[in-house]
DNA sequence: TCATTGGATGAAGGATTCTTCAGGTTTGGA
DNA sequence: TCCAAACCTGAAGAATCCTTCATCCAATGA
């Protein structure tokens, strides 16, 4: 079923020309403002694509249904924010762990922020599009990508238990879940990037010393 | 507005005479199963009514309209929750630190897991019904009932900010989110479970500690 | 220039859904 | 026993929504 969920959400048709381009783009765009202003429950392919202003028809000629168009959003941002944070481990390795893990999460935190209406708006649908699925990938890949960042570590004794860094990944994103939905203020960002990297630190700190 | 929306998902009518008290009890249950087994998105107010075995009039009878139906079962869910969390924190006063955080987060993880298939059902709409506001007028609560039993804890130069713990509070159930909507096994729930007071006896350590 | 392929349109079919309400059934006390 | 209040029923109105498709416009290249 999860192949099938996959291939259903396959875009139509990939677009050709240059104007194309620019349609599919501004329906994606679309989509994140009308999640913003009417939520996902009047989320509606009409109000996309008058949004976007384009007819309905046109939306239907790249996304088969509704719901690809919102996994499709969705799979987009969830691998910008991956890419970011596996750059920021690709250029951190062989530092110290603390080090590592600021740089880590620093790359996490702004990469959400960059673009925070996107991830408010996303969080609203993520559970009806197999939103979970897709953490859990992304989870995966940026996982890899923090362990072997870890293995370079001069000052580790043990590398963390993969599940270790998984429970980080996800407390990480699940407070930053809780910032984002509470529409801070800059200085509130600042602080909690702050916080959310001591989190981590103390954590792996304590998780590679824990292991015998 | 924000009044204006709860005051509006309030019940229509108290039940008082028994069957009144089962029917509403049906409800609730079978708004969980419909959710677990058709998904936020085909929930609906019939689907809800046959699973309970009532008609659709019986359930409009008790609440105005379907989101009212979703805020309230995820309001009392959370109140569980919630309220198990303060119940540890309030036995657990002028323990060691570290202890203070394994009964609380133990406290939560075990709520949540009493019944999973709530927390995983309610994740799916938690967005569509003000989910974030009952998430944080729930987070606020509870940091309350942390911070003041952190007040007694005898090992503790100076307490952490109340923003540490707000922080501490939305990994905590950021990370029991990834763990619950992967459909863990009891090992690695066990697992998650100690892992999470590490995680977070090791921030409470490192911030109790960074203050001056 | 002109044919072919890509791209866009939007009215309408088909299907659901939410919610109401007029009328019937059950309960509990007088 | 009897009645008023509490409950329950479910067909149907009203409102949306998703998606298709016949048709027209634009671009590309031969």
């Amino acid at each position: 079923m999860s192949i099938n969920t996959i291939t259903a959400f396959e875009p139509r048709k990939t677009p050709i020309q240059a104007r194309s381009t620019v349609t599919v783009e501004a329906i994606s765009e679309a989509t994140i403002q009308v999640l913003l202003t009417h939520g996902a429950e009047r989320l509606t392919t009409t109000r996309v694509a008058d949004r976007a202003g384009v007819s309905v028809g046109t939306l239907y000629q790249y996304y088969p249904n509704k719901q690809s168009l919102l996994f499709a959003v969705l799979e987009n941002h969830f691998n910008k924010v991956a890419s970011r944070v596996e750059a920021a481990c690709e250029g951190t390795c062989h530092k110290a762990l603390a080090e590592m893990i600021r740089e880590m999460v620093e790359a996490f935190v702004d990469a959400k922020m960059q673009r925070a209406d996107i991830s408010v708006a996303l969080y609203r649908v993520a559970a009806d599009v197999g939103g979970p699925a897709l953490v859990k990938q992304v989870n995966q890949r940026t996982r890899k990508a923090v362990e072997t960042m870890l293995e370079t570590a001069p000052d580790i004794k043990s590398p963390p238990d993969k599940f270790a860094i998984e429970i980080m990944l996800s407390a990480m994103g699940g407070a930053m879940r809780s910032l984002l939905e509470s529409g801070p203020s800059p200085a509130t960002v600042r602080k909690a990037r702050e916080q959310l990297v001591l989190l981590c630190q103390s954590y792996m700190a304590a998780a590679t010393a824990k292991r015998v």
